[in-house]
DNA sequence: ATGCCGTGGAAACCACGA
């Protein structure tokens, strides 16, 4: 089966985008993330035509993540990550899958570092870190997988010294997915290339995606329980060159049953 | 070093993104 995750920047304006390339992959599970849309705005009827059930939180303007599934009804298990009630913003959804468990989540950017969205960034690492090793202690096949907003290493970036102080790119942020890999989660798609060079992200300006001036940050997580079912992975590249693109492409993960 | 582009919402600019 394979399992997708896609910032989409703008579910509205990124639908005909959405159809098409669910139409030609068909992956059975998708994390989208930055609908950009009001809960009542997601567009919940095209993508149960286009064969899909789906389960979305979303938030006016900002933020918003969904998890769809076909063949099977997503079941919500949660629509926040626990430890700060205060925290309005649509970031994090969970659900059941069939006998999977599926976290999708969009991580703050951070940005300007050092800040006050820069220590939201690294409180939001904590919390996911706290609430990721809860998950493993289950020992359930889970996949957590999403817009992490994390450069994990020099070789996920085109031009590593630029970005040294950016809060994608910082060591404390590093060092945090770092811990999140320590606790047992496997990066699949580094897993299954581990030297080559990976992008998902590129800027709309300078000519980025023209000039292949990526940075790999959406990743998929996998618990040990699905080490020995990982049996490719791979980023949709084409999607984001076309016409009226998101700036990340879609990034998945095949498990054999 | 940089939001140069894109989206959304409010209001003909601004916030936000990475």
């Amino acid at each position: 089966m394979r399992i997708a995750t896609f910032n989409v920047n703008g579910i509205r304006t990124r639908l005909p985008i959405l159809l098409r390339w669910l139409d030609e992959t068909r992956p059975d599970i998708v994390c989208l993330q930055e609908l950009k849309a009001q809960q009542e705005d997601f567009p919940a009827l095209a993508i149960r035509a286009a064969g899909y059930h789906a389960i979305w939180h979303g938030q006016k303007s900002f933020n918003g993540v969904a998890i769809l599934a076909r063949g099977g009804e997503p079941v919500e298990r949660r629509r926040a990550l626990p430890g700060d009630p205060a925290d309005a913003h649509s970031r994090y959804i969970e659900a059941a899958v069939g006998p999977l468990l599926v976290g999708c989540l969009y991580l703050p950017n951070g940005n300007p570092a050092p800040g006050p969205k820069f220590d939201y960034k690294m409180r939001w690492l904590e919390r996911l870190a706290a609430h990721a090793q809860e998950l493993l202690a289950g020992g359930d096949p889970i996949v957590l997988a999403g817009d992490f907003n994390v450069i994990p290493s020099e070789i996920d970036v085109y031009k590593p010294e630029a970005w040294v102080n950016d809060a994608l790119f910082r060591p404390e942020v590093r060092a945090a997915f770092a811990e999140l890999l320590r606790q047992g989660w496997t990066d699949a798609l580094r897993q299954t290339y581990p030297n080559q060079r990976i992008y998902t992200f590129w800027d709309y300006f300078r000519n980025h995606y023209q000039r292949d001036a990526g940075l790999r940050i959406d990743h998929l997580l996998i618990s040990p329980a699905l080490c020995a079912r990982l049996t490719g992975a791979g980023v949709d590249r084409a999607v984001r060159g076309l016409e009226k693109a998101s700036d990340h492409a879609p990034t998945w993960i095949e498990l054999a049953d």
